[in-house]
Parts: structure tokens; C-alpha cells; sequence
RNA sequence: UCCCCGAUAGCUCAGCUGGUUAGAGCGACUGACUGUUAAUCAGUAGGUCCCUGGUUCGAGUCCAGGUCGGGGAGCCA
């Protein structure tokens, strides 16, 4: 578009080259107006960085009719000359010669106006949140970190593999699944026995949204060797919590040839390589996102607030390594510590074999090692079928990242390759053997030892950013009772 | 799904043991002033006190049910 005559520059060049006394055109959202008897000043943003682009207008130069009607929220396109600015606070501004005003915003109706919003009503403005300094700076982050995701793969030799989004197996046994059909809901076709006979509907039997991409990896990395799946997941679990959506977006490399440990290294290694490229690349929004975590943090009570700020607490986590234990170690240590026995968690550990609550994780993360830990060798009981058993007859080789504050960032295992010990356990755990024929044939045909694992993306973007909910770092969360936008 | 908390102006909130015209700050608007930085100062407008029912002479306030939001738990990534 040249409605000037002159290519648009985004305001993150402008303000980088820094290159005074040449004719531009910028264009962006204002953000602030403040107007005096001799000069007008318009914030611009653009979204291509934080900062903003300060548009001086000398108000004889610009018509009266143009001018009153530019308020926050309002879209211009401005032509000027770029100079040094003799203000404070920026190095250079943009005098301007003429200014077109694409859209107004009616400041009576405007939404977001040059004030501090509380997150959760941003959240209701989802198509306007864009606009604002966090939500700014965690979409710029958040796409650092997709195309950060993508480079680490690729760097390494792996193959990027698009798994299937509708899927017709629901033995993966991640959670509750959300039905695809194209089914009269009212009136479904039914059979003989009064139930809804699925061979009429599109793909000829009952369908749903995938809860995780890993079998369709398994099948891929046995071949290519080094695979990953990037895409949306879908969960119908009724979950209301800060940490948990309906719909994000998981990572799940899987690599043939890996055993556990190869797995654990990877997988440390790959969030320390994208801890350091929101460091290297996102510098400026994550400053600023420190800054404002740290303002939350002068409003918490002095026991609840964090020990460390955001960029300490991803420095930490790059300058040391992930606390590696086994669910054996991890029990003894909580059975041992001092509020299990003064009975001050909810759910006192009395014996091996108990499922661990996030209480105690927290514990093990937040108190006890006080860094990212990893731990291994779950009871088989509590974990998937897929999982490598080990010999001991009672584990698998299963392993969990967990982070401070947010949990678990990382589930995965060495995969149980043996196919008589992978039929075995899908009997033990009445899955229908026959819906996975597909799956068994990679351990028939041959099967080697293999390692995979899964990143929540939304999770990792939580720690990246220091947002406290997860709805915050995606731009249209979808959860029980929220698909607006 | 369970436990706790909340819903009052555009936003963030105050409103005591029920009492007559419901407040503040911010934002918006108007004016003054100013190379300003989320400017400053003065003024103006702005309310279905979430919904339904109940108690009461009288309900923003008390009770019951519902809806929505937040925190925690479970499920997990």
C-alpha cells in the first residue's frame, strides 16, 4: 500500500536504524494523544516491537477535522520526517507532514483505554487484547519460541511430522476426547440394538480430536529415526485451573534408538536451548514482563512472594542441572520430610506406589532441590500401556519434568518395544488390542528400543513469560464453557 | 467435578451490626496550561448495585437457588 507515495516502515526499524532527517511512512494504533496549544503528540504502536513510535504534529500543519478525531485505539498511516527528538524518553520522532486516518475509535465505546486492565478483563476482549503492552509482548515471545521449537529440531536432524488431528482410535488413553461428526445430533441413524449407528456417519465409525500425536510419531521415528510433532491437542476434561486448556499445542519428539537417559538428556537440553533463545531473542519484552510480575509481586504478602525474578529464574534454570531421581528416591524423601510427618500435606505419602499430588511435587521442586527435577521409574500401575517395563517387574521407564510453579512441563518414557510384554499390558489395561493392530505391527516388524516425550507448549510459554494463567498465553484459550472469539 | 472467594459507574474497588439523595481513584468529556511521555490543574456527565425468589415497614447490605468470574484440588501437558 502506498498511500503516501512511500513504502511503510515498521516502527521497530525506525527506532532501531535511527537514520534522522529522511521522509517515512509509518503506521500503526495510537495509543496515547496529548494535545497542546502548539504541538500534538500520538504514541503509535505497531506490534512490531514494544516500544512506540512518539508522531509530533504541529497542529496548523494537519486538518482540524483529522486531528479531533484521533483517539486511543484509532488506526493512522503517517508521513513525516524522522529527526531527533529533543524530548526526553526517545531518541527519534516522526514530525509530521500528513497523517490519513484509516479507522477512529470512539473513546466512549474504546475498551482499552490508556489505563492499567485487570487480566481477566482483557480476556474478555480477546479481539482487542493484541493491542496492549502484555499481551504485545507474550504473542511476540510466544512466536520466538514456536520458530525456536522449530530450529532446535531441525538443527539436530529431525523431521517435522504433521500426525493426524481427527483420529479414529481413542486408545491413547490420555483423557476424555472430543466426538467429530457429521451426525444428526437430534436424530442420529440408529441400529438394530437403538444405538447410533456410526458406519453412517463420514468416516464410518466413531471419530474424535486427537489427545496427543504419539503413536503416529512412534510409527514415523521407526523409520526416519528422529521425528516431532508440533500441533493443537484437544482435551474434553472438565478442568478449571490455570494450567490446563481444551485445546493447545504439545511438542512430542520421539527418537528411535534413544533409551531413557538419552531421552532426559534431550529433553533438558532442549528447554535450556529455548530458555536461551527467549533470552538471546526476546530481551526487550521479557524485561518488560519481569517488570510487570515484579509490580504483582509488591502486592503479594511477603511469605508469597517469589525468591527470584523472571530473568534470574531463567538464568537459574539455564546455569543448572535438572535434579535427576527415581520415584523410589522421590517417595523416601517425601516420606521422610517434615510435613509429611507433621501431616501438614493434604494427602500424607504412606507407602510406595502412591500417586504423587502436586504438593508434593512442589515440594520436591520448590523446597527440597529447589530446581527443575526429573523423575523416573514410575509404578506401572499409574502410567500408560506404551511404557518400557522394567525388569524389576514393578516400574517403567517413565520420566516427568517438573518445573517450579508450573508442574509438569515435560511427561514421556522409553517406549515398551517388546511386542509379546506390549501385548500383555494393553490386556492388563482392557484396551481393544485390535484398534492398536497398526501400532503392534512396528514392534512385530522390526521393532528397536525408542524414547519419546511430550512439552505442553502453553506451559513452557508460562514460564517463559511468568504469566500466572495459562489462558493469557495463548491468544483464544478455549476451556469448559469458553469457545468465544 | 469438588472446596474457598467474588460480582456495585467504561475499568479497579469502598459501601459498618439493613435506614431514605450509592461513593472514590483511574478513564471519558469540557475548559485552562504546557516539547509532552499513562502530562498537570479545574469542572461535567456517567449506576437495572449479576439474575430469580424470599425475609422485612424498608434490601447494594440478610437468606435460598441460579449464572458468570477468580484462587486451590483432581485429571494432565
Amino acid at each position: 500500500m502506498l498511500d503516501h507515495g512511500i513504502k511503510r516502515t515498521k516502527i521497530k526499524e525506525l527506532l532501531l536504524t535511527g537514520e534522522v532527517d529522511r521522509e517515512v511512512v509509518a503506521k500503526g494504533w495510537v495509543r496515547t494523544k496529548r494535545e497542546s496549544k502548539n504541538v500534538i503528540f500520538i504514541t503509535l504502536n505497531d506490534g512490531s516491537t514494544m516500544h512506540n513510535l512518539q508522531v509530533v504534529v504541529e497542529p496548523e500543519t494537519i486538518a482540524r477535522d483529522i486531528l479531533d478525531r484521533i483517539h486511543t485505539g484509532a488506526g493512522l498511516s503517517v508521513r513525516g520526517i524522522l529527526i531527533e527528538s529533543p524530548g526526553a524518553g526517545q531518541r527519534v520522532e516522526l514530525k509530521a507532514n500528513d497523517i490519513i486516518l484509516y479507522g477512529e475509535a470512539d473513546p466512549e465505546e474504546y475498551p482499552l483505554q490508556p489505563k492499567k486492565h485487570s487480566l481477566e478483563f482483557l480476556r474478555e476482549k480477546a479481539h482487542l487484547r493484541f493491542r496492549t503492552n502484555t499481551f504485545g509482548a507474550v504473542t511476540r515471545v510466544r512466536h520466538v519460541m514456536i520458530f525456536a521449537i522449530h530450529k532446535f529440531f531441525n538443527d539436530k536432524g529431525f523431521y517435522n511430522i504433521h500426525s493426524p488431528i481427527i483420529t479414529g482410535s481413542d486408545a491413547e488413553g490420555a483423557g476424555e476426547m472430543f466426538r467429530v461428526t457429521i451426525l444428526d445430533p437430534v436424530k442420529p441413524p440408529l441400529n438394530e440394538k437403538g444405538e447410533v449407528d456410526y458406519s453412517e456417519d463420514f468416516f464410518g465409525k466413531p471419530t474424535n480430536l486427537t489427545v496427543s500425536g504419539q503413536l503416529e510419531a512412534e510409527l514415523a521415528a521407526l523409520a526416519m529415526s528422529d521425528v516431532y510433532t508440533f500441533g493443537p491437542t484437544f482435551r474434553a476434561e472438565n478442568s478449571n485451573t490455570s494450567r490446563h486448556l481444551a485445546e493447545f499445542w504439545m511438542i512430542e519428539p520421539e527418537m528411535a534408538f534413544y533409551d531413557i537417559h538419552d531421552d532426559m538428556d534431550l529433553a533438558e537440553e532442549m528447554l535450556k536451548y529455548l530458555v536461551k533463545y527467549s533470552l538471546d531473542h526476546c530481551r526487550e519484552d521479557l524485561d518488560f514482563l519481569a517488570k510487570r510480575l515484579e509490580d504483582e509481586e509488591k502486592n503479594k504478602k511477603q511469605e508469597e512472594r517469589s525468591s527470584m525474578g523472571l530473568i534470574e529464574k531463567l538464568e537459574f534454570v539455564l546455569n543448572n542441572d535438572f535434579e535427576r531421581i527415581t520415584y523410589t528416591q522421590a517417595i523416601d524423601i517425601l516420606m521422610n520430610s517434615k510435613p509429611n510427618k507433621q501431616k501438614k500435606f493434604q494427602f500424607v505419602i504412606e507407602k510406595w506406589g502412591a500417586d504423587m499430588q502436586s504438593e508434593h511435587e512442589r515440594y520436591l521442586v520448590e523446597k527440597h532441590f529447589k530446581k527443575p527435577v526429573i523423575i523416573t521409574d514410575y509404578p506401572r500401575e499409574i502410567k500408560a500401556f506404551y511404557m518400557k517395563q522394567n525388569a524389576d517387574g514393578k516400574t517403567v521407564r517413565a520420566m516427568d519434568v517438573l518445573f517450579p510453579q508450573i508442574g509438569e512441563i515435560i511427561g514421556g518414557s522409553q517406549r515398551e518395544e517388546v511386542l509379546e510384554k506390549l501385548r500383555q499390558r494393553i490386556r492388563e489395561m482392557h484396551i481393544p488390542e485390535e484398534t492398536l493392530w497398526w501400532y503392534l505391527e512396528t514392534r512385530k516388524f522390526g521393532t528397536v528400543p525408542h524414547a519419546g516425550f511430550g512439552l505442553g507448549f502453553e506451559r513452557l510459554m508460562l514460564f517463559i513469560t511468568g504469566m500466572g494463567n495459562i489462558r493469557d498465553v495463548i491468544p483464544f484459550p478455549r476451556a469448559p464453557l469458553n469457545a468465544e472469539f
